[in-house]
DNA sequence: CCTGAAAGCATAGCGATGCTATGTATTCTG
DNA sequence: CAGAATACATAGCATCGCTATGCTTTCAGG
């Protein structure tokens, strides 16, 4: 009934994007879609408009940091493996800074918060059983200590991706995360061994621990 | 020898576009300078450019914000101070949501890193008077831990700032860095108390502790 | 098998963008 | 009190995101 639309298409065009935002190119209509032999009207085709595109590499990112959080595997070690996701969270957006910078821009809306609480999910399950173990006190309230962490992870990759802080300052992460599990009920010296073990599972690439 | 450049319109164009900024209006150099009686040129000459104008507003950000964290009187009690600075830090990013955005958006460069440096020295400065009073432990580095007490500020008003948290989630400063100062060796109960204090030096308006 | 309709998508052109070239007005300097 | 340098208004440029138009492709119904 009609000519089909090709998902190939898409993916080009998003990477291509995501390589252009890397390589520090101006991403416009036109330059985007020169050299790849489409025409400007098929971002209108896949994307709606150029908003609509930058919607979608939002959610691009989302989706390779899900994968990120997920590739990590869960241990016996709950406090371990809050660490672990911490470390991924950062790796990811040390290895796509831009793309990070992307998905936190003001142009945040609902669907990109959808994708922000499913990734926030695996850190409160891991609160969660680090309740359970005992690791953390009763009281302690997993969706808060998650959104803490979330914030300590946020605002390290957020400096180092805008630029005022070096790569190296994500290393801080390890005693700031130490610093709020022991806080939670944890026992300190446990925990600063679970924390770096947690750490060096993912550790973001050329950041060692002072 | 030339017509004198008036300092007023320059002050004029950077309120009127924080004042845009504010109101959700696009800032652009036509929609800028529209009903202000001056020509698009204005901004040529005070600013050099588009980009000029947003590199002043960031300076305007910071120096706000300087302002606000040098209204904070401090005490015998550094752990307090740094409290303090932290809740004026929080208020200005409330206030001002999207100066704050601009300020570290994609186009950080060297002179803001400047402006940032001068409002992270009262912090140093507190976490110095904080191990001179025997609260922090002596091999605490007093610029790690301001970095890692902006990186909870930042991660805090950049998450509510940019949309993923609602304003209350300010809150969660008061126990993440009571932990980070404890974990610098202050006395537990006493820091509790300490933070509290300075938090209600300068609250964010509307977020009261839970 | 056609054939008609619906969707993909290339071309061209719209208003608005940031910016610059040019001319005029202004004001401090020698 | 001239002369020159600076401020700044006007107009026009290339490029921006977007849309109107029409050609091309592909599948459904007879």
């Amino acid at each position: 009934m009609a000519r089909t639309r090709d998902p190939a298409v898409r993916s080009l065009l998003l990477d291509r994007a995501a390589q252009m935002l890397r390589a520090r190119e101006p991403v416009t209509l036109r330059t985007l879609v020169a050299g790849t032999g489409v025409s400007t009207m098929a971002v209108y085709t896949y994307f709606g408009s150029m908003d609509g595109l930058w919607k979608a590499l939002r959610q691009e990112g989302f989706t390779r940091l899900a994968t990120k959080l997920a590739a990590v595997s869960m241990s016996a070690d709950p406090v371990r493996d809050l660490a672990a996701l911490g470390a991924a969270y950062l790796s990811n957006a040390l290895e796509n800074p831009d793309l990070y910078r992307v998905m936190f821009d003001a142009g945040f809306e609902l669907e990109d918060a959808d994708a922000a609480d499913e990734a926030l999910h695996g850190l409160v399950r891991a609160v969660e059983r680090a309740k359970t173990a005992g690791r953390f006190r009763d009281d302690v309230v997993p969706l808060e200590l998650a959104t803490q962490s979330w914030a300590i992870g946020h605002g390290l990759a957020s400096l180092v991706a805008t630029g005022p802080l070096p790569h190296q300052a994500l290393a801080h992460a390890v005693p700031m995360l130490t610093a709020l599990f022991i806080s939670a009920g944890d026992d300190p010296s446990r925990c600063r061994r679970s924390v770096g073990h947690g750490w060096e599972q993912t550790p973001p690439a050329g950041v060692r621990l002072s």
